[in-house]
DNA sequence: GCAAAAGTGTTGGGAGTACACCCATGC
DNA sequence: GCATGGGTGTACTCCCAACACTTTTGC
């Protein structure tokens, strides 16, 4: 090793997951439970393995967790203040992840002591996570206005009324649906199926899918899009 | 320090500066010589410090090279690849920074072999470095079609045509100079100074200069607004 | 007086928003 | 037959994009 890497201080590498999850109504994440006699929630982590990447690290602590793979992962911020863990200096690596919760909710790994919060019902959080959490809720609706994320977190059918459920949660407000249902359909992203919801209400609700190739395709536009040249001014 | 603690290995920690600057005719990036017989370049980069917050360190490695403090500097990307550095592992956190190389292009450190390229003729770079410059420009490019960042990369005082050319530049096109006038100028964050530009152009330029309040209102709306919940759909 | 860059206005199309009624079904 | 949620259409506004001529001044 060349000396100008020996003379280097190491730090301890931490990765932090923000899950979010919608289960119908709201969008929640994912905490599980620190400490004994105190109630202290904390997101999930973990620490960096030497051979793993970080997107790798990441997504073995959503699986760990959750069970699930190949779910949404992507990188929010590297946190690294002086002091945000107290005991040793920790710079923690945050991935925020999309699960489709309503697919897999009984999965979760029992030796966690995990538990659903609402993103507007946050308990006090460990460290600096509340910050993480709050970064993530911010990246979430700026990436979900921009690009076709919110399916991450929408069983494989749904329906237009779900759909925009799930937007009413992630922007805490209400859309019209006239106009939502407009922009969605607008998109060419969805395939109308034949089959209807039942159950929920009377009429029923017909479900769609994903169209795989312009899903793929789209990853770059969808509602908003990302300024082209052109279009910026 | 806790078992668990111990038990972890710690991993050096880098930051990179992707430092922008635009000479009034391309966007440019500024780069060091790496090794001796063969030329490299690499992004100036440095390792954190135990005292220090990841910020702090990445404006620190900006003010070595270019003896400036306080210039726009932001968050990239954690990059941590095992191999990403092949002598030893390093996690490195890359910042991207606009400085106003038009006020201070002389005072470049001479204990760097600093050179300024533009970011349409980039050199081969060390390691992961031009992963670094492409998803730097991209952001760039994002931000400043959302964000008044623009301004960072120009002079106190400077003109609509100097504007319109920086423009140019991030996003390598030609915009059509009555509609970018218009746009900007609808922003209410310019105030026209009655000096005019000498030298350049017979007619000369009037000058121009930030609004301080309303650019400091602004940072979170310009030309496209980060979509408000209402107007999304 | 001419070359070179600065500065400005109009118009058409598309997207967004607001808004209200009918439909299908289970009970 | 009625209550509940599903599904659709229209009109207005505003923003954006396209486009060309006049102005100023140094030489």
């Amino acid at each position: 090793m060349l000396a100008q890497y020996k003379e280097q201080h190491p730090y301890l590498l931490a990765l932090d997951s923000i899950i979010f999850g919608f289960d119908g109504e709201g969008l929640n994440v994912l905490l599980v439970e620190r400490g004994v006699g105190e109630k202290t929630w904390s997101l999930m982590g973990g620490w960096l393995q030497p051979q793993e990447s970080l997107e790798q690290a990441a997504a073995r602590i959503v699986f760990d967790l959750t069970g699930l793979k190949e779910v949404y992962l992507e990188q929010l911020h590297a946190f690294g203040n002086p002091g945000r863990d107290p005991i040793v200096r920790t710079i923690s690596v945050a991935y925020f992840s999309l699960v489709k919760l309503a697919d897999h909710a009984a999965k979760l790994s029992e030796a966690f002591k995990a538990r659903w919060f609402s993103i507007y019902n946050l308990p006090n959080l460990l460290f600096d996570h509340g910050d993480m959490v709050a970064l993530a809720i911010e990246r979430l609706r700026y990436k979900a206005s921009q690009h076709p994320i919110g399916f991450e977190l929408l069983p494989n059918k749904f329906t237009i009324p779900q759909l925009k459920k799930l937007y009413d949660a992630i922007y805490h407000t209400d859309f019209d649906k006239r106009n939502f249902s407009r922009k969605i359909l607008s998109t060419k992203l969805l395939i109308k199926l034949s089959e209807k919801q039942k159950g929920y209400s009377k009429k029923g609700a017909f479900y769609y899918q994903l169209d795989p190739d312009r899903y793929q395709k789209s990853v770059h536009s969808f509602l908003n899009v990302i300024p082209h040249a052109e279009t910026i001014m």
